[in-house]
Parts: C-alpha cells; sequence; structure tokens
RNA sequence: GCGCGGAUAGUCUAGUGGUAGGACAACGGCUUUCCGAGCCGUUAGCCCGGGUUCAAAUCCCGGUCCGCGCACCA
C-alpha cells in the first residue's frame, strides 16, 4: 500500500465498505474526513458550475423507470450480451466481435448472438470455441411495488432526470436559451471487476451540468473570460497541442465554443481544487471512444500513481436526448426561439369554399376546411388528412390566395453541451497532488498540501502544557472557533511537535498554541502547516484573521508579528 | 470473468504443524514542553467456510477481499 493510501485509511478519508462482512469491491465508505473533503470541493464546483453561470441546481430520483433508460439508449447499449471462448476465457462484446470478424450489425440480444455463432460457426481469434452468451448488465435494476412490481433500475448517470424534466426547466428559465441544469449524486454501474480503489467504483458520485444551447449558436456568453487561457490538448490523433481556447476553436481542434468554454472553466475549477497543471490534459475521444450519445467529447484527465485517469467528460450530447425523450414520451421538448425580426413570407394558401365542402363531405366538412387552411398549395390539387384519412380535394373545393405570413421564430430541440465529473476520482486527485514529505529539524515530515479552503479540519488548537490553566484556556478557544463556524479541533495529547506533525498529515493550514505569554497580554500564536512559521496574534482578532486565511493563500506573516 | 501472487492488532510486520511476538499509532498516568523526547501501564490480531491432523496462522479445497497481467469500463 502507498504511503497515502496508508494514511487516508489511518486518519479515517477512505474505508472499504461493509468491511466487517468481508468487503465488496467497487464500494468505499466516505470516513469523516474524506466526506468534509469531498463536500468542500462539491461546494467550489457549485460556485463554479452554478452560481457563476446561469444555471439552476436540481435533485431528481436515483431509481429510473425502465421507459427512462429505453429512451435514453442505455437499455440497450448499457445491457450487452457477452461471449467468452471456452479455450483461452478472453471475454467479448458479442455485438462488437461479430462486427469486426463479420462486418454484420446484430441486435445486441442472447438469441440473436447465439444464431450468428452457430449460423457462422464464430470462433475466437485463438481458435477456441465460444460458451453461451449471457448478458452483461451495467445497471442494477431493482422492482418498484409489491408483487411483479414495475421494471426499475438505479440510475447509471444523473443527467437523465435532467432530461425528464427538461419541459418543466425551460419554464423555469422562461424559454430563453442558453441556460443550464446541475446535479449532484450518486451514480450506479454494476462493473464487472472493479479494480483500483476508488478509481473504478459500482455506486459513485458525479456532479454533472446539462448546457442547453441554440444548436446553430454554440457560443457562450463568457467565452472571452479564459479564451487566452494556455493549457494541454491532446487530439483524436494522439496530437499534442499547448495553445489558447480561442486558437483550438479557431483551428477547429474544438468543435465549438461553447464545448471550449467548459474545457477552459473544467480547468479553472480543477487548479483552484489543486490539481497541477502540469499533471493535467484534456484529451479528445477517438471516433470510436464516444458514448452513444456524444458527437465530440473531451476528457480532462490527470496525472496519478495509476496513469492518466479520467476525471471529467465534456460531451457535446447534440439533441439526442431530448429528441429520443420526446419521441418515446410523446411530449414536445422543444423551445421556441424567436427571430430578432418576424419574417415575412408570401404564400398561397387555400380558403375554403363551404358551399361545395359540405355537401360533398357532410360531417366531415368541417374538419377538412380546418386542416385546408393549414397547407400551403402548389399545385391545382391537394390533399389533406383528417382522422387519419387521405383526402384529394380539386380546385372546386377552394380558392387559392396569396397571403403574406409572419413567422416570428421558430422551434428548436436545443443541443446539450454535458461538462460530467468524476467526484471520487477527482477527491483522490486532489489528494495525490497534495501528498508531499519534507523535512522538519532534521525529521521527515508528511504534509498533506491541500488549498486552505479544502482542509477537512480548518484550524487546531493545542495548549503548549497539557495542564490547567493552558488546557482550559485552549478549550474556551475551541468554543469560540466552532461558534463563527470553522471546522476546529481540540488536541491536548503528546508533546506538541508531535501534534504538529498530526495535523500536518492531515492537511490541517493552521494550529493554534496558546504559551505562557497567553496569559501575560491574551495573544496565541498561528502556525502555517506549509512554512511551519508562527505569528503572534490577539484572541480577539483570530476569527477574522482565520477567516480571511482560510478563503485565500496568503502568507500568515502578514497578521501578527512573528514568533518563530 | 480468467491467470499469477497475497491476506497476522488501527497501520506496518515476525512467525514452515505444538504457548501469536514486535514496531508505530491510539488511550491512561508520571514527567517534559514550540516541531514525531522519556518512563510505566492499557486496549487490540491470525479474512471466512470446510477438510487433513492428537494438534492448523502454518498443509489441502472452496469463497471473499487486495495487488498485478488479460478482458471489460456504454
Amino acid at each position: 500500500m502507498s504511503d497515502l493510501m496508508e494514511m487516508l485509511l489511518r486518519r479515517g478519508f477512505l474505508w472499504q465498505s461493509f468491511e466487517i462482512y468481508r468487503g465488496m469491491a467497487g464500494f468505499f465508505d466516505y470516513a469523516p474526513l474524506g466526506n468534509n473533503l469531498r463536500r468542500k470541493i462539491e461546494n467550489i464546483w457549485r460556485e463554479f458550475f452554478v452560481i457563476d453561470e446561469r444555471v439552476a441546481e436540481i435533485d431528481t430520483p436515483l431509481i429510473g423507470i425502465e421507459e427512462v433508460f429505453i429512451a435514453s439508449g442505455h437499455a440497450t447499449s448499457f445491457v450487452d450480451t457477452a461471449i467468452e471462448c471456452q479455450n483461452c476465457h478472453r471475454v467479448y462484446r458479442a455485438d462488437h466481435y461479430i462486427k469486426e470478424k463479420l462486418n454484420l450489425e446484430v441486435e445486441s440480444s442472447i438469441d440473436a448472438i447465439k444464431e450468428v455463432l452457430e449460423v457462422y460457426d464464430l470462433k475466437c481469434e485463438c481458435g477456441g470455441k465460444f460458451g453461451e452468451p449471457f448478458p452483461m448488465n451495467l445497471m442494477f435494476s431493482t422492482k418498484i411495488g409489491a408483487g411483479k412490481g414495475k421494471n426499475a433500475y438505479l440510475r447509471p448517470e444523473t443527467a437523465q432526470g435532467i432530461f425528464i424534466a427538461f419541459k418543466r426547466l425551460s419554464n423555469y428559465f422562461r424559454e430563453k436559451l442558453p441556460f443550464g441544469v446541475a446535479q449532484i449524486g450518486r451514480a450506479f454501474r454494476n462493473e464487472i471487476s472493479p479494480r483500483q480503489g476508488v478509481i473504478r467504483l459500482r455506486e459513485f458520485n458525479q456532479a454533472e451540468l446539462e448546457f442547453f444551447v441554440h444548436p446553430a449558436e454554440k457560443t457562450h456568453p463568457n467565452f472571452r473570460e479564459v479564451a487566452s487561457d494556455v493549457l494541454t490538448l491532446v487530439d483524436k490523433f494522439d496530437k499534442t497541442h499547448r495553445i489558447t481556447l480561442e486558437e483550438a476553436v479557431k483551428k477547429g481542434i474544438i468543435a465549438n465554443e461553447v464545448l471550449a468554454y467548459f474545457i477552459g472553466k473544467t480547468r479553472r475549477f480543477l487548479l483552484a481544487i489543486g490539481i497541477k497543471d502540469e499533471k493535467l490534459r484534456f484529451r479528445q475521444h477517438k471516433d470510436d471512444e464516444k458514448a452513444h450519445y456524444a458527437t465530440d467529447c473531451w476528457d480532462a484527465e490527470a496525472l496519478t500513481s495509476y496513469g492518466w485517469i479520467e476525471i471529467v467528460g465534456i460531451a457535446d450530447r447534440t439533441d439526442y436526448d431530448l429528441s429520443r425523450h420526446a419521441k418515446f414520451s410523446g411530449e414536445d421538448l422543444s423551445i421556441f426561439v424567436p427571430y430578432p425580426k418576424p419574417i415575412s413570407v408570401k404564400k398561397k394558401r387555400a380558403i375554403p369554399k363551404m358551399n361545395a365542402l359540405g355537401p360533398a363531405f357532410k360531417s366531415k366538412a368541417k374538419k377538412i376546411a380546418e386542416a385546408l387552411e393549414k397547407v400551403e398549395v402548389s399545385g391545382e390539387e391537394v390533399e389533406v388528412e383528417v382522422d387519419g384519412e387521405k383526402i384529394r380535394l380539386t380546385r372546386d373545393f377552394f380558392e387559392i390566395k396569396e397571403v403574406e405570413e409572419e413567422i416570428a421564430g421558430e422551434r428548436v430541440v436545443p443541443h446539450v453541451i454535458e461538462p460530467s465529473f468524476g467526484l471520487d476520482r477527482i477527491t483522490f486527485t486532489v489528494l495525490e497532488h497534495s501528498f508531499d514529505k519534507d523535512v522538519v529539524e532534521g525529521e521527515e515530515r508528511k504534509v498533506l498540501r491541500l488549498k486552505r479552503r479544502l482542509a477537512p479540519v480548518e484550524v487546531a488548537v493545542l495548549p503548549l502544557l497539557s495542564r490547567e490553566p493552558f488546557t482550559t484556556r485552549a478549550m474556551e478557544i475551541v468554543g469560540m472557533l466552532k461558534k463563527a463556524g470553522f471546522y476546529t479541533e481540540y488536541d491536548d495529547s503528546g508533546s506538541i511537535g508531535r501534534r504538529y506533525r498530526r495535523y500536518d498529515e492531515i492537511g490541517t493550514p493552521f494550529c493554534i498554541t496558546i504559551d505562557h505569554q497567553t496569559f501575560e497580554d491574551g495573544t496565541v500564536t498561528i502556525r502555517d502547516r506549509d512554512t511551519t512559521g508562527q505569528v503572534r496574534v490577539k484572541i480577539s482578532d483570530l476569527t477574522w484573521i482565520l477567516r480571511e486565511l482560510l478563503m485565500s493563500e496568503k502568507n500568515i506573516e502578514g497578521f501578527g508579528e512573528k514568533f518563530r
């Protein structure tokens, strides 16, 4: 086990779930410190992707009814049929293997695969025979209600809850594009063999933003803010670019400005929580790598002890999801977009002659007339559809009149740009990029150089001596700091040096020490985790000084007299 | 899922069939006090199930979990 993993376990960042029942792969508990860290990361994410944008956050059920995932495509592309070679035991996704070997599109059902295997006598590359095809269901299924119940799945991504609520959401945003909807929550994938600790989980935390834009206007009002940021891009041809976002869009490396904007914003967010720029890159998906819904997709990848791992996916999902849900639900999920100026067009319209229609069509005449008024006329005859019946009408039944019509706008199905964050991987990457060792007074120390804002314990209060009156005074200060809202710990166990190390290890940025001088002039010292330097400040100033220090990365030396 | 290796206290680890030991950590006490000091004490462990054996942490089988390789990761 790495030094970091050992510390995370021992000090209470991450624990294996179900440990007393011997555990289960793919599940982790967020222990007290890890839980606090992840929550703080989530809150900074909110600042970047909700508060700072035209974005609202919602929370939808973790359980989704079957219809949702049939429409979204997960029920077919997520529940794959697998085949295993009985000789070399390699497992393939059956439809992929058949496509590759036979160039045959095949339905991913067990029966269809079985038939293809028999008819074409398909063998493994090693020459071995395949066993019975079996389902490889990546969604957890369940039933809602008693008895037979209704088929349902635990959501494999948070996004679908947003698409489903689209009508309400577009109304909430007063039908004006662009807008975005965010959701932070759990998602579930029944991975075949999760490995690599928290990198691949069966239950994981996502922060997703669905940003809806006009398909013809993939621009973002704040693009200028990030346009000149320089970053590392690896395109789908594996070519590495070190360029500004503006250039990347201009050269067509990134398909559009919204995508580029969120790539830039994502990078700024990741840097703000302490991920190292030199260990961060954005990699474009190759054409065969993309999900079933995406046209262009960029992953933020971080360099960790597991190599480069995907921590954020930024995809242009186009109108795939909204169109699918529109089709499967029968609801109109488009949005009316007015033109800057109404366009006037000349059209030939049919004016129904009721005195001819009436006698000829009796009770249907009214409906025919209504249908007739809606169609555009091109020739001498016109066809209308009434109650599923097609009726041809000659000029005897209508007159033609040229009219000028104003068209105020059009209905469009928005495209969606989706930055999707894997919070567990991000939290882990932050820990890895923050974990450090240095030497203090000739001794190696472990120190977690978290951004101050992220520290799970923000301040530790330490009486220099573990006896009166130091302890009581220290506990009073703890009470004061807790009331002020700081995550505060009190600790009088062991020598002062030992205690400093304890808090260095978990990334606590500041230690307050109560010493002899405290009782002479009402001051204490603040010790900085990274420099181990100390300044002496008045107890009455402690709250505002800590608040200011924690919100920034300012040097403590500006806040008091240097002590050591 | 397959193959190889592993699992002993909170953590790290010694222990080749016969009394499970240490270090660090934690906790209590004494002492000391501004960078993992010292002394005394306490808590605490053989992954689970089965088998072989008079006797299993140790050998065998199965499972679980962890690591690595292959596969999978829409």
